[in-house]
DNA sequence: GAAGGCATGTAAATCGTTACATGATTTA
DNA sequence: TAAATCATGTAACGATTTACATGCCTTC
């Protein structure tokens, strides 16, 4: 059995939670686990026809209304193979691009208005996503499912803990104090 | 002016930093900005050319010893098109993209046992990051520049933090309890 | 009747990793 | 003399985004 590839992946857990038309996997990624994990159309309906040709779901057409419509289920390889990556013991992949970081990185070439304001980019898409977050909060507190409300959380305690922490850098700088922020004060004794 | 493309951002930068040969570049963003922007050989090398036929860096071949080198410098309209890249207020990109919070994210579909050990993956891998982190550490803070140690600290901050979360989740696991975390004591009052 | 949501798809371009290939110099 | 490090590159593949194209249904 290959190793499913990242689509396949969201795929095959979306389907198990009950999203089963392209359509409906793209809107629960849309407001779920876009902040770690995003996918688009020209992504997921190439491989919905992958999986299928692979046997790991089935489609069927059911259209509603004059609307037309593909609805997939997985098949007893597709709850395997979906099983077995959850289980996997290999060290689960962990990308991050931050382009804000980046440009902190080389700092030294900037000037201190630059500077300042690259900082407070930082801050700012960390308390945009925090912010993005607490809106679906509710909606996802009630689910039925556990788990994704507990990645919500997780995403949660990582933003605004990052926000803070730009928000410090921010602070020290306009107080033109050196930026080198000391160890979290939580991590000192 | 096109926009620079990912992989000149970073070359723009580190050839501003003095690394002025495609090994050398890459030795730096190894380790330096991997955890947060990654860059390989197949991306750095035809990118040094193209960067080079655009007439923003110009390399001459200076070999030492009978080992082929060439090195790079940024031409005027380099230097513009980076400091034009790091002052532009284009709200900066940000892309995570995490395998083992999305195995939680389906976390209802797995045994507790699974999920303890999915738990544990995640707790791990900030670890690993911090401890990997740690260790250039010392060498960061001597440098001449002062940012780069600034992003070392983020990812200080970052990685400690997750870490202990996913840590207090396995914790609440073991003992049998409700998985979902309260907000962070810090936010609470 | 217009806007917004439901629904499916493709093509092109871009971006990125991995594996391969090569060879010199330095250090243990 | 073997291993590590310096050094440059390409080819194939895989992953991802963006833009385009289409059309029905529901709600205002």
């Amino acid at each position: 059995m290959q190793t499913l590839n990242p689509t396949a992946r969201v795929i095959l857990g979306m389907i198990k939670l009950g999203r089963n038309t392209g359509y409906d996997i793209k809107s629960l990624v849309d407001v779920s686990t876009r902040h770690f994990w995003a996918a688009s159309y020209g992504q997921l309906y190439p491989e919905l026809k992958r999986l299928e040709q692979d046997g790991l779901i089935t489609g069927r057409d059911e259209p509603s209304g004059g609307r037309r419509r593909r609805v997939y289920e997985l098949t007893e390889d597709g709850e395997r193979a979906l099983h077995d990556w959850l289980a996997s013991d290999e060290k689960p992949s962990y990308e991050l691009r931050d382009e804000g970081l980046l440009k902190i990185f080389f700092g030294d070439s900037m000037s201190a208005d630059e500077l300042v304001r690259a900082v407070q980019a930082n801050r700012r898409l960390h308390e945009g996503v925090g912010a993005a977050l607490r809106e679906i909060e509710p909606h996802a507190r009630d689910a039925e499912t556990r788990f994704p409300y507990l990645t919500l959380q997780a995403g949660l305690a990582e933003h605004d803990h990052m926000a803070a922490w730009w928000r410090e850098v921010e602070e020290r700088l306009a107080r033109g104090e050196d930026p080198h922020v000391p160890a979290d004060p939580k991590e000192q004794q």
